[in-house]
DNA sequence: CCTAAACTTTAGTAAAATGGTTAACTTTAT
DNA sequence: ATAAAGTTAACCATTTTACTAAAGTTTAGG
């Protein structure tokens, strides 16, 4: 019931090239040391960020890696289930389909909405989100628009548990 | 990121002693043949739950399991935290103990709100409206007062994405 | 064209978790 | 007593996790 490294390693590295200014890609070995990532870990996570068509990877001298996409366009459910594959609360939620419990399975469809609230925080969640608010101090900045998203889905969740 | 069997069994066994209307004990054998637990891995988990406080146990012929608490008292999260401890989506989020990286990590919270958003689910459900669900068309009954939690909490929490 | 810098691929590996099974033991009703 | 029930502890195969390592491939720059 827990991220795994990878998958959270697979964050920090998107976000920090997300971060980054620059055009030029950066380099694997960079954003391990940044991201306190092992480097010999990163390099294997890497390619799968590739083959997801999460990330550019140049080789070569002077290569490194950069976005494929913008920054609001990538939500933080796709990074993680580039990673681990789709996600599943419960084992009878994985695909379509239906697990032969469910007709007289009340629970199933309780993980089903548990399952579906938590997705809802990681796919309002984008990397421009996720970049503008970690440099918010300086001044509010208003370019990307979902500024601050945990605190806009925070406000209409309230539960009378 | 996926319940364990432990716990989805230890959640169907729940159900099972709650929807028994008789005041006798039920004996794990039986409760295992009627919801596809193998048998010798639920006498595993029966002392879990009644370390957990959630069941009684009685030793001996004719003995076997019962509630503890009314079904109404009891919720999924209980449940699931008795026999996995506590739930933690990202490793972050273990204990109270703030990862070293929160002050500059924007990703945190997010996690926090996602595993917010699904805790808030398994603890408005109670075995007693889960009894309640399963049991229903045939009449609508009022007896319990969450009748559909799942429902109910769907409706309040639609999200702008 | 050679070399160093960068990603790619494949293999290996120790430790823990997962999902069980088995068997000896204790308690208790009849 | 004895059989029925839960208790305890040990065992076990498989998979996952989180890495490390090493040999290979591509490419810029001299």
């Amino acid at each position: 019931m827990q991220l795994t490294r990878r998958a959270e390693y697979a964050i920090r590295t998107m976000l920090d090239i997300a971060s980054n200014l620059d055009d030029q890609p950066l380099m694997s070995k960079e954003i391990a040391a940044r991201q306190d990532i092992p480097p010999n870990f990163l390099i294997q996570i890497v390619p799968e960020l590739r083959s997801a068509g999460l990330i550019h990877t140049v080789r070569g001298s002077g290569g490194g890696i950069y976005l494929t996409k913008k920054p609001s366009e990538i939500t933080l459910r796709y990074i993680v289930e580039a990673i681990e594959g789709p996600i599943a609360l419960n084992q009878c939620l994985i695909g379509d389909a239906s697990c032969e419990r469910k007709p007289r399975c009340p629970v199933h469809e309780v993980w089903a909405l548990a399952q579906k609230q938590m997705l809802a925080v990681l796919e309002a969640t984008t990397l421009a989100g996720l970049v503008d608010q970690s440099q918010s101090g300086k001044k509010a900045s208003k370019t990307s628009a979902p500024t601050d998203v945990a605190g806009k889905i925070n406000n209409e969740v309230e539960l009378e548990v």
